[in-house]
DNA sequence: CTGAAAGCGCTTACAG
DNA sequence: CTGAAAGCGCTTACAG
């Protein structure tokens, strides 16, 4: 075999620099830069051969060098301060994800990931990122009252969070969904098909969408004249199993309801589960809406309605205000609304 | 009583530098960078005064400035090769992710999260990796012939694979599950518990851990003295609908099984589900084993044994690898075995 | 429009 | 053990 034989094989290879192009252009490196950096100010001729000297010599500008000259790192660290096996389980976080490293690709922008845990990894995250290492942190799970949000702040560090963070909506720009109305959406449209024992699997209450999508299932009964039933409202935990869990006490709570809101899809595929055992169809005897349109929604058994949660949009504006706080601008709130999507569980 | 006063916030804040903490401590800044980096030859209260000074000035080194001079990037790319939405559905990539961002982060290395899915994303990659930018990189899901790989390995970038890369097993180390034993050990627990009619749901035959799966449900078989039936061997995409649809092909081609194997979890939770339609219990009348151990095999009904996927480990040794790798040793291949994990899907 | 030069913040031989 | 100095590869006023 002589195909293992490597092009260039000394160990010491050089990348070609910015003086390498500059020779074989016939330029002096500034002006190399100059093209390389779009100002004005260079001659057609100068650019077209710049251009070619780059080609020809494979050149890619030294992203280290090119951060200590101008101060500015190229690069944005997406954080996680959840305790990270949460963040990585939920299906969310992975469109989110995604989200960002789009957005930030088509501007040229390194994604760094960034998980702080343990205090250890806490303590090096808030060194690294207050030392200005990087341009700006996209914040993906704020914990009200984490002593790093604070600390972040002080840093002066441009910063957005993925939903409101309390305390410091001033400072810290912020993206979410608009949970209130898309949990009255769903509820709405269990009303108009004729719903009238309509229950409510929660989310956390400790967590803003829990308590606002429990918010908007409040807002459409009380918009319609329903009374608020304690008996229709438990609470679960985003989980498959916690969804199965309410449901069995609100069946037990109140047989006779017709409808469930579940904030998640999870618990909406826990409580079809239970409803399935109990011999109640769905949407015949029940009906079902879940919340996120996670990838789960379409594969249950039957599809569910749901409203969906618009990450992949929340990731992209994040991006935007985060490039907008870097450039000068002031923090700014968006909210981004979900919509009802209509499946078995639930249909028209 | 000296300088007490948190330096100053002005919009135009310096970060302090390598001569700001030589100021501080009363040493020339080459010392400062002598016990930064943990070189020998420096005096006790050299040390002590210097690190005194670092945390009187709250300094972090610029990581550029840094790069610059040694050529080393000290950060790690992680590269998508997938069209991105297959792989950020895949709960097990998060797994994977997780133990990346970990093991890096143990030893101070920065994670940039790489996509390469459109034509420009691809290119604007290749030079970018090619660069050198980077000192090495994670490579998730290698497509077989993908020209990403041997521009990659032109480019003499340190990289490790999730899997084997067939054609490159000299030039790229590589990590993988042991599919293979995983898939035997699965279907000799299913021997072991008196199966005679043993189906599998099998993954896709164009991918390494389709393929090895069913190898190994072949080789168990094999050992025993049973014959391979073509009517107990169906394919699925790892999905749930898929594995659904398997199943009501499997109960219509031999209605007699009393047992599944299926290739991943999604799969078998999608069989579980039409048995049950089908007024097969489980495990009573047909056993089911899964694979990989996700997050939903505890939580389907009845939960499910099922071959655990070392994901989490994977990631560690990708990691050790590839440091292994930048430190000029010679590529490796490691294969980590899967372990069975009974619940009730199948119980002991 | 273009070149020479300073400077970004670090590391690392090289002399002491 | 420690300091002075060169150099990593770029950008950007500053003079032409």
């Amino acid at each position: 075999m002589t195909t293992m034989l490597p092009i260039v094989p000394s160990p010491g290879r050089k990348r070609p620099t910015i003086r390498d192009v500059a020779r074989e252009a016939g330029v002096s490196y500034a002006t190399v830069s100059r093209v390389l950096n779009g100002r004005e100010w260079v001659s057609p001729e100068a650019v077209r051969s710049v251009r070619e000297a780059i080609s020809r010599t494979g050149y890619t500008a030294n992203p280290h060098a090119r951060s200590l000259a101008t101060g500015r790192s190229g690069s944005i660290a997406v954080l996680l301060t959840e305790p990270q096996h949460l963040l990585f389980e939920d299906p969310n976080f992975s469109v989110l994800l995604r989200g960002f490293a789009q957005a930030l690709s088509d501007r040229e922008l390194t994604l760094i990931l960034m998980i702080a845990s343990t205090p250890e990894e806490r303590s090096r995250t808030i060194a690294y990122l207050s030392g200005g290492h990087v341009d700006g942190v996209l914040l993906v799970s704020p914990h009200f009252g984490d002593p790093l949000l604070s600390q972040l702040v002080k840093a002066e560090v441009p910063i957005v969070a993925c939903g409101r963070v309390l305390g410091f909506e001033q400072l810290i720009s912020s993206v979410m969904a608009d949970d209130r109305n898309g949990g009255r959406a769903a509820v709405e449209h269990l009303i108009e098909a004729g719903c009238t024992r309509i229950a409510t699997i929660a989310g956390p209450q400790d967590m803003v969408g829990g308590v606002e999508r429990l918010q908007g299932y409040h807002d459409a009964l009380i918009a319609h004249g329903r009374t608020i039933e304690p008996a229709l409202i438990v609470n679960g935990d985003w989980s498959r199993a916690s969804g199965a869990a309410a449901m069995r006490t609100l069946l037990d709570q109140a047989p006779d309801l017709d409808a469930v809101f579940a904030a998640s899809d999870a618990m909406a595929d826990g409580a079809l589960r239970v409803l399935r055992e109990a011999g109640r169809d769905v949407p015949g005897d029940v009906r079902v809406v879940g919340a996120d349109d996670s990838g789960l929604a379409a594969t249950t058994e039957p599809p569910l309605t749901t409203i969906r949660n618009p990450l992949d949009r929340i990731g992209e504006e994040m991006v935007r205000l985060l490039t907008e706080l870097i450039a000068g601008r002031t923090p700014l709130s968006i909210t981004v609304p979900m919509a009802l999507v209509v499946r078995g569980s639930s249909p028209a």
